[in-house]
DNA sequence: CAACTAGCTGTCAGTTCTGACAGGGGGCCT
DNA sequence: AGGCCCCCTGTCAGAACTGACAGCTAGTTG
């Protein structure tokens, strides 16, 4: 194992494309036994409470799912509430899916979609989570037609490798194809606005602000306005909230 | 290599005290070839403005490190300036450091850091970050006494094992101690009041909530009150910002 | 130089929040 | 039954915020 996944690993390095990408990780899925799989990546919206996204923006993608598969996923937005998806949100480990066993705890909406699914071809698999700082979030799924004891062999031999491999992967992707989900028109804070956006944040007023940095309280709130207006937000309260989300209140 | 592993992460399912813990881990760094090594992990503090502190509380430690270091090192709080921590915590791959090469960007204080490492017998080591959902945070450290060529070579047999044997030791703690670094008096918030913080950490006024739940706009401030109180906070904003950083406001 | 950016400041009317004074109803446990 | 907790509601004064009007300096870039 060492020595592929190393010479695995090695390889991410010179990938440059997403197509590049893509190949990488099917040859790497058939090699281990995989018949499909699927990466999802970006940047976590921390605001969701009635979220309808995941994502801030729409992550890099990349599978060999069926398309009309995907297109029906993305057409009942099935990606909120998927429980592969869910549970990668809240777990730090890998672990395998089985479809028709379905799993505790699940809600109607789940094994709609656990049916669905295994209509689709998707019975069983093997999913990692990976977390990385500031809302950075991916997710591999692969999937085994075999039988369910094959199945967790390949899984149980592979899981190891399929666990780093996918980290390295997603940070490699995520350092590489930047502006590929593109259209962000990324936003971005002075200096001044996330500096006053970060004491904003810890409670203090605007008059406690202006002491602070020795600035008068006008000027404080003359930033936060612009903080405001550039996050398209109408209260301090939503802009920290989703500058902490952005990622823009650093750290 | 796999084999041991498996076994490793297996072995992990039995513990139960810091101890076991701790054991397993001294014993799986030795057999690697590494003759120290240091844990940290816990919940992130997101509200790091001017912060001292990098932990919502005090994380679950546990290192074979000199105990005049370790004194050193809290005293001083160099853990919020350790260039191992700062890589870290944005840093999502685990990574080889050496304190005498020094490393790029580096600020003063790191390199003093580093300097006085190296007299506690700190040199090199390799380090792996772990982040989970909702400012899950871990951290582990293997330092190595051998010269440096010896020790790359380690570094490359074990860098995979030691990253996957990482994530599961940091989920194995969190899960199998949680009450452990305890004395957290942990405060908790009523279904209602993270309801309506929600709400109004996207912006939502008084009085549109109380539209939105069907009840009165002071009913929304009585609950906001309570949760401020709770946090021990003097704003919403903070309120919010505090309850996101704890995890309170699920993700 | 003109245009642009980031930072800074002033006033003012209207809205929102905060913390204090009150109170009632329902459920759970001892 | 009494004690707690959660949920709900009312009023009110003072503080804080929001968005609009307005204008200043300094530095960068085409």
């Amino acid at each position: 194992m060492d020595a592929i996944l190393s010479h695995l690993v090695e390889r991410l390095n010179h990938l440059r494309t997403q197509e590049d990408f893509e190949a990488f990780l099917r040859g790497a899925a058939e090699d281990m036994g995989f018949d499909m799989f699927a990466y999802a990546g970006g940047r976590l919206a921390a605001d969701r409470v009635a979220a309808r996204t995941v994502f801030q923006r729409p992550p890099i993608t990349m599978s060999s799912f069926p398309s009309e598969w995907l297109t029906h996923y993305a057409d009942e937005g099935y990606f909120k509430d998927d429980y592969v998806v869910v549970q990668s949100l809240r777990a730090i480990l890998p672990e395998q899916w089985h479809a028709e066993r379905g799993v505790r705890e699940i809600r109607p909406r789940q094994a709609q979609i656990m049916r669905e699914a295994i209509d689709a071809g998707l019975r069983r698999g093997f999913f990692v989570p990976i977390h990385g700082p500031a809302n950075d979030f991916g997710l591999l799924n692969v999937i085994c037609h075999e039988a369910e004891t094959e199945f967790s062999k390949i899984v149980e031999r592979y899981k190891h490798e399929l666990h780093v491999l996918a980290v390295h992967f997603h940070d490699a992707v995520q350092k590489r194809l930047p502006a590929s989900a593109g259209r962000g028109a990324r936003l971005q804070l002075t200096e001044r606005e996330s500096e006053i956006l970060r004491w904003t944040a810890v409670g203090k007023t605007s008059w406690e602000i202006s002491e602070i940095l020795h600035i008068t309280e006008r000027t404080v709130n003359f930033h936060v306005a612009n903080s405001m207006r550039k996050l398209g937000v109408y209260s301090r309260t939503h802009a920290v909230a989703k500058s902490i989300s952005l990622g823009l209140t650093q750290l």
